[in-house]
DNA sequence: CCCCAGCAGTGGAAGATAGT
DNA sequence: ACTATCTTCCACTGCTGGGG
């Protein structure tokens, strides 16, 4: 038990920097006598823990001591090696970070391993640039700078300011209390709350980002996955939403129902579906056409049938347009 | 089975120290 | 001077092993 304390006791310091005994007793669930022998205990087999007397003092390991890796198998190097996502990584603008710590754990490897490693590395690859048609994965491009200041603002728990520039509308500053960051198909979302109701912000279209020092309204825990759920969930239901009926031919239902949110209701070749919003029904059905023929909304029939005019007017000359 | 000594681990309280 | 924090001293609890 002892064993286990004194392993995250150094593991929190080497993680937080800085803490003071009061602060190590309330994350280790003892006393802080019991954390002040501990930390004796750790000095005494040479971790170079230290303290600092006074107000904001605490315990804190010398700068640049590591534990070694010692007892990491190769499938476990290897393992950490290939699942530290680049992209993710660099979404959460730590893309240098990531690289550095693999260095590191290829320099922690036992010599046996490492040439074997860096070797597999070279015969295995994750998430290219491109797919086997070479299409372009859609990457954002995200200032280092500013995903690096909402990062410390969310990880310290503080206000940020931020210049956001909604989908077609000017960009504006606003003030928000930062829940977490979410990477999801190369795309990052900052989750977030403003006046206590929940936002969501693409990475991408935060312009600029300054952290506050006034302490962040949220909870202390948070299980960001569910979290996500909840508001991809509400996404789906948003306003925007749009049904539509179609009368399919038979080979064209399982394309259909691949692009829509919901079944309504099915009459013979006739479907009744939503879909998240107009731009998406219309994308779709364009894919579809001509198995596809949509019966409400008009709006819907007008727009493709304005671009079948837009196509046939284009190819129907004899020569193109110089 | 019981008693006892030794030991590890723990906690409380007072004192010392350093920053503001 | 005040406050926050570490240091030192003392005592308690629970476990283990040896002896009667």
């Amino acid at each position: 038990m002892r064993a286990d304390r004194l392993v995250s006791l150094v593991l929190l310091l080497r993680q937080r920097g800085r803490l003071s005994a009061a602060a190590l007793a309330r994350e280790l669930e003892v006393s802080t006598r019991t954390v002040l022998r501990d930390i004796e205990a750790l000095s005494a087999a040479g971790v170079p823990v230290y303290a600092e007397r006074g107000r904001n003092g605490g315990f804190a390991l010398l700068p640049g001591f590591r534990t070694e890796l010692t007892g990491l198998s190769h499938d476990e190097a290897l393992a950490l090696l290939i699942a530290g996502s680049r992209r993710g990584a660099q979404t959460f603008g730590l893309g240098s970070a990531l690289a550095s710590a693999m260095l590191k754990v290829v320099d922690a490897l036992p010599d046996s391993h490492r040439v074997a490693a860096a070797g597999a590395t070279q015969r295995l690859l994750v998430d290219p640039r491109t797919d086997l048609l070479s299409r372009p994965l859609v990457t954002e491009e995200l200032p280092d700078a500013v995903v690096a200041e909402l990062r410390i603002a969310v990880l310290a728990g503080h206000k940020v300011r931020i210049r956001y520039a909604p989908d077609g509308k000017a960009p504006a500053w606003r003030t928000v209390d930062p829940i977490g960051l979410v990477t999801v198909r190369d795309q990052g979302y900052l989750l977030a709350a403003r006046s206590g109701e929940d936002r969501t912000y693409r990475l991408s279209r935060v312009l600029a980002a300054e952290a506050l020092d006034e302490p962040a309204e949220r909870p202390d825990r948070v299980d960001l996955d569910r979290a996500w759920r909840d508001r991809s969930t509400r996404f789906r239901a948003g306003d925007h939403q749009v049904t539509v009926r179609v009368r399919l031919d038979p080979d064209s239902r399982e394309q259909l129902l691949r692009t829509v949110l919901a079944v309504l209701s099915e009459d013979g070749p006739t479907l009744e579906v939503t879909f998240q919003d107009g731009r998406h029904a219309e994308w779709a059905l364009w894919q579809l056409s001509p198995g596809a023929e949509v019966l409400e909304p008009q709006w819907l029939r007008t727009a493709l049938h304005d671009r079948a005019l837009a196509l046939t007017a284009r190819y129907g000359r004899d020569q193109p347009r110089p």
